[in-house]
RNA sequence: GGCUCCAUCAUCUAACGGUUAGGAUCCCAGGUUUUCAUCCUGGUCACAGGGGUUCAAAUCCCCUUGGAGUCACCA
């Protein structure tokens, strides 16, 4: 039974990374048909944050990811952790220490001054007498005191840390009684049953801590897998100030979960040439073990393509769905068909089909001027006036095909070109000289409406 | 500063001692298209540097350099 788990603090939204450490320990999980667990880490921040945690639970729906089972909130297993800290002092694992604050900075300044690591003397460490008069105590754990801390990554090898470089005795409960962190994150895993911890590489070096915690609460330690971090263009840890970090504007700036999802499962990982993962594929080809030690930049020019990608291969009714987000009803337009297969062929994002499509459905309310010189010759008014003519003697016009043959019929009977005809069409119907199909476009507009276009654009000139 | 991790095209990456170092994105060019986009074809572009080990090194070892992370009564 594979258990992983997601263990955010309550920042108040999803995090584009913590989404892709998300994703892996999803996928491992679901792959091994095991379990994948929420907890929320507020120990300090101690505001029970329920909206931060359902932030993160909305995230994960509209991406499609699941975890099982209530969530954890850190903050409420409080008297778990006091009963492991009181079992350590009981065992003689961990003791009080009645240090100040004072006394802590001046031996740290001591330390420094010497240039040596800012490490706790284990002056209480054995500590028999009587305590100070009416001072709280910290509890700190009794670390190994030389040696060193092999952790076994599934990502970066064996990695061996020095006792004497690294550890002190750390404080696991503070003198309000509350745990801290290092301590919490071992205990829980531990009970949680989690089997395989996925997260990011800046826990590294934390890890010998929570082995030493593991290993005086005589629990079985956890595969450790530490995933490279997401850096920013400047080649720093992704931060707020780095654009979109919350996973949430990536719905909003029109992307669909599965290009999303797909674009962040490669940042780190691959499967040989492949670029494209369906769920399913990923479910079936993921292994943690197979991460990348280096980090990866984040660069969103291959989310475009992947995105632009499934939206061309996404069938219309789901479009016309997703559009509805972006301000875009189209259930009931009989066009709706021809409109979308031409549109999602030139859009990166549902934001641009959104504006493509209106740019079709809404009469231009001014001509773009360049395109009016450029489109728009001394011969256009005939060649207009001559396709509108022909258009209003034919009836029964409704594929883009019926238009493209009057288009043609006008091109032949004048003994012109196809572009004496494009170009001023095009600004009348669009205001300007890129667009859809001239066909397609007056096959979902009518003839109605392409007339009405022509004229506006014919009273102008 | 101590400790730890990392180092292949601009970007994501393949290669697990033997390849002209491959793919994808971006960019550029050509083709297709009434236009734009799509699509197709082609092109530019990389093993950080230096030592070893080996018949053979992008791959293993060491050093240098560079980058990152972490060092709390934060998580």
């Amino acid at each position: 039974m594979v258990v992983t788990r997601f263990a955010p603090s309550p920042t108040g939204y999803l995090h584009i990374g913590g989404l892709r450490t998300a994703l892996l320990s999803y996928l491992w999980a679901r792959k091994n048909g095991g379990k994948f667990l929420l907890r929320i880490e507020d120990t300090d921040f101690s505001r029970n944050d329920e909206a931060a945690a359902l932030a993160i639970v909305e995230a994960f729906k509209w991406v499609g990811l699941e975890h099982d089972g209530a969530i954890e909130y850190q903050s409420s297993r409080l008297s778990i952790y006091q009963e492991h800290v009181q079992k350590l002092l009981d065992e003689g694992k961990a003791y009080k220490c009645y240090m100040s604050r004072e006394e802590l900075d001046a031996l740290r300044s001591e330390q420094m001054e010497r240039k040596e690591r800012a490490k706790y003397d284990n002056r209480y460490r054995d500590f028999t007498g009587t305590p100070p008069e009416g001072r709280d105590a910290v509890i700190r754990i009794k670390a190994p005191l030389e040696g060193s801390i092999t952790v076994h990554d599934g990502v970066k090898g064996d990695v061996v840390f020095n006792v004497a470089d690294i550890l002190d005795d750390f404080v696991i409960a503070r003198s309000d009684g509350t745990p801290t962190y290092n301590f919490v994150v071992a205990v829980d895993d531990a009970l949680m049953g989690v089997t395989d911890v996925i997260r990011g590489d800046d826990h590294l070096s934390n890890t010998p801590k929570q082995i030493v915690v593991y290993n005086a609460l005589g629990f079985t330690l956890p595969k450790f897998f530490h995933v490279p971090m997401i850096h920013n263009s400047e080649g720093k840890k992704l931060s707020k100030r780095d654009g979109a970090t919350d996973v949430m504007m990536y719905k909003t700036m029109g992307y669909t979960p599965q290009a999303l999802l797909n674009f962040l499962v490669r940042l780190g990982w691959s499967h040989g040439d492949q670029e494209v993962f369906s769920r399913t594929e990923m479910l079936e080809l993921f292994d943690p073990s197979d991460i990348n030690r280096s980090a990866s930049v984040y660069n969103t020019d291959k989310l475009d393509w992947l995105n632009s990608h499934y939206l061309k291969n996404t069938p219309n009714s789901v479009l016309c769905e997703l559009l509805e987000f972006h301000g875009i009803t189209l259930v009931s337009h009989d066009k709706r068909e021809i409109l979308l297969d031409t549109i999602k062929e030139r859009a990166k994002t549902l934001v641009e089909m959104a504006a493509l499509i209106n740019e079709v459905l809404v009469r231009p309310i001014a001509f773009d001027e360049a395109a009016l010189k450029k489109g728009f010759k001394e011969d256009s008014r005939a060649v207009l006036e001559n396709f509108a003519t022909v258009l209003k003697e034919t009836s029964e016009l409704h594929l883009p095909s019926d238009y493209h043959h009057i288009m043609e019929k006008v091109v032949t009977d004048m003994g012109i070109g196809f572009g004496k005809i494009g170009q001023p069409l095009r600004v009348a119907l669009l205001g300007k000289l890129s667009g859809p199909g001239l066909d397609s476009v007056m096959a979902i507009i009518g003839v109605e409406e392409t007339l009405a276009r022509i004229d506006a654009l014919l009273k102008l000139k």
